[in-house]
DNA sequence: GTGTTGTTTGGTAACGTTCCCAAATGAGGA
DNA sequence: TCCTCATTTGGGAACGTTACCAAACAACAC
């Protein structure tokens, strides 16, 4: 059996052809499959391909067709598991569409993210998910890159002409609200993301929103700024527990990373979760299912968010223009993190 | 400022050329900075290029050059937090080296591996960094696909001569029951993956070895085979439960998210970790850290085996031939999943 | 002015594919 | 035999880039 290296080089449609004696174009039908070509050939043509090992160099494709079938995807934090989970999405989408996913980390940092877009457009990539890290201000210029995109996160919220997929940040925090306030909790502290960032303020005034509606005033909230991670959360609580004043302490962490590491930081402060610090987190990553103990947490559809990302971004790179804005909303995973009140006046009382 | 949209398409040297009055040859020679330009030329072909927003096609590049700039990886399962560690290892390097990292999961299946290894080579990737699935008997095909390749994992042990990097499974074995015979442990029972995997059989003979060193038959030892996920860990800790007689069962894991589900499994029958049920895994995931009581694991250098893997993949790309196959060592991480008898003795007489 | 350098510039081909168009072939009827 | 029509095949161009080679140009010495 002939091989790929018997010319010193991959074998191209010419080569194909020649060994089955016929033209390039007649080759490129039969590879194509578009029919109107006698079965005789076909079968030929079939046969030298195999023999050769031919395969079709995407590359040339690409070039001739304007279409790469590749896909870009940028995320702020791919070791962050939500992120993750949101790129696996897209993957599952991309495979299913026949398109290579090119995934990309900026890492928090704009220069980062502006290296790897420009990096997706020369590999004419046919379209991309990007979460920015951009702030209020320096919006990005990847809208006239002219390359097809799809926003996701809350920072789309910055560019609201252009098509995004996010999840429902009022609508999580409410129904994180709601759970602290059924389980008899006062106003919680906030373990928050950087100051400057967008997703930060969201969240805050999504909080401030709820309780001003509810005719509560909530400018006596405590928040605590930090990096969106472990250690970012265990400073963060740190200084919350410094400050605190009174017994138990209910937290409201922006992103569930932080909240493993305020429960890691109580614990080391010789504080029990749940008897004397509640914990709420936000994302849904599946370690919140395994710590210690098990985190109470918003969780965002993060894999749907990936997926209806790709979708979208489908009907873009077809060239339908409609511009889309789901948000997709959370829901409440209750473990053991948050102390019920209620439920701990019940048993008191059974046990009297 | 014009844009790249004034032509309905993006623009090309040539367009550029034109705009600085020059010919596509010469906005080339700028645009790759090789000199023998005048000063004047320089400037002109700069500024058109800036002005039309050109973005060098690498498509088109690497039709020419036959360099894609593009790396691709398969890994078993992008969603274990060990493999999103090489992964991003890998990824830390290509950004390094200027090229783009295709991801793909094979999520076990044989046949997606294969898909993907055909998508990487139509996509006339570089190189690719491979943890293939296959097992004893059914050698895959990428040996001849005509593109260089590095093998990490256990099955790249299939491969002896091609160059791989991995961890050292029997040092980090021997780590583990060090640590189990120091603390007073007995024969551990094994929580191991799928019968017919490769890794399987490496991980379970590297323990047979250990005690046969040491002169103890390890005939006894029962094993449980799952699927290396969480609920895989569960199943099999269900069955070691079912069948097991004695007070303390300690299990050993072939990897962190089957520990994770062991521990799961026997808090929800009742048993405490470590007071019952000790545990250690093997991998080192970072929800280890946080999950409760904090698991005992051997963690390999996952991060280390993506870095070095592309690093060596960047060496047979630019054509050098030596074939290399580190196996990097595992370190054992300490932390609450495993009874210290010796530690409880002590306690015990202190107490006492 | 002419010849000899060295620098700067432009034209062309090639990478591998697909698409369009024209040419060739075959079948069938007048 | 010749014409018509349908089917099958081949040639050429194009996608955007770079490398090679030759031509043009400038500078300088004779």
């Amino acid at each position: 059996m002939r091989r790929a290296s018997q010319f010193g080089r991959r074998p191209t449609i010419i080569d194909v052809a020649i060994a089955a004696g016929v033209s390039k174009s007649t080759a490129a039908r039969v590879m194509s499959g578009q029919g109107n070509v006698s079965p005789k050939v076909v079968a030929a043509v079939r046969t030298a391909s195999r023999d050769l090992g031919y395969q079709r160099n995407n590359m040339a494709v690409s070039m001739r067709s304007g279409r790469s079938g590749l896909i870009g995807i940028i995320v702020p934090d791919i070791s962050n598991p939500f992120w993750a989970e949101v790129v696996r999405g897209a993957q599952e989408r991309a495979v299913l569409s026949g398109s290579s996913l090119l995934i990309f980390s900026s890492d928090w940092s704009a220069e980062r993210e502006r290296s790897h877009l420009q990096a997706l457009v020369q590999t004419r990539v046919d379209g991309f998910v990007l979460n920015t890290i951009a702030d209020e201000g320096d919006t990005q210029d990847f809208t006239n890159l002219g390359c097809p995109f799809v926003l996701i996160g809350t920072t789309s919220d910055l560019y609201p002409d252009r098509s995004s997929v996010g999840s429902d940040i009022p609508q999580g925090v409410a129904t994180a609200l709601d759970h602290l306030s059924r389980c008899g909790h006062d106003l919680p502290k906030l373990i928050t993301g950087p100051p400057r960032r967008l997703a930060r303020a969201k969240f805050v005034s999504a909080i401030n929103r709820y309780f001003i509606d509810r005719d509560i005033d909530p400018t006596g909230i405590e928040a605590e700024n930090g990096e969106y991670s472990v250690n970012g959360g265990r400073a963060a609580m740190a200084r919350l527990i410094r400050h605190h004043k009174g017994s138990h302490m209910t937290v409201f962490a922006a992103n569930d990373l932080m909240a493993l590491g305020a429960m890691a930081e109580a614990r080391d402060a010789g504080l029990a979760c749940p008897a004397d610090v509640s914990v709420i987190g936000f994302d849904g990553i599946p370690s919140g299912e395994f710590c210690s103990p098990p985190l109470t947490t918003i969780a965002k559809p993060s894999r749907g968010i990936g997926e209806d990302a790709m979708r979208l971004l489908g009907r873009l790179i077809e060239g339908d223009s409609v511009v889309m804005r789901p948000r997709l909303p959370c829901r409440l995973v209750e473990r053991g993190s948050v102390l019920d009140f209620s439920a701990t006046r019940e048993r008191t009382l059974h046990l009297a």
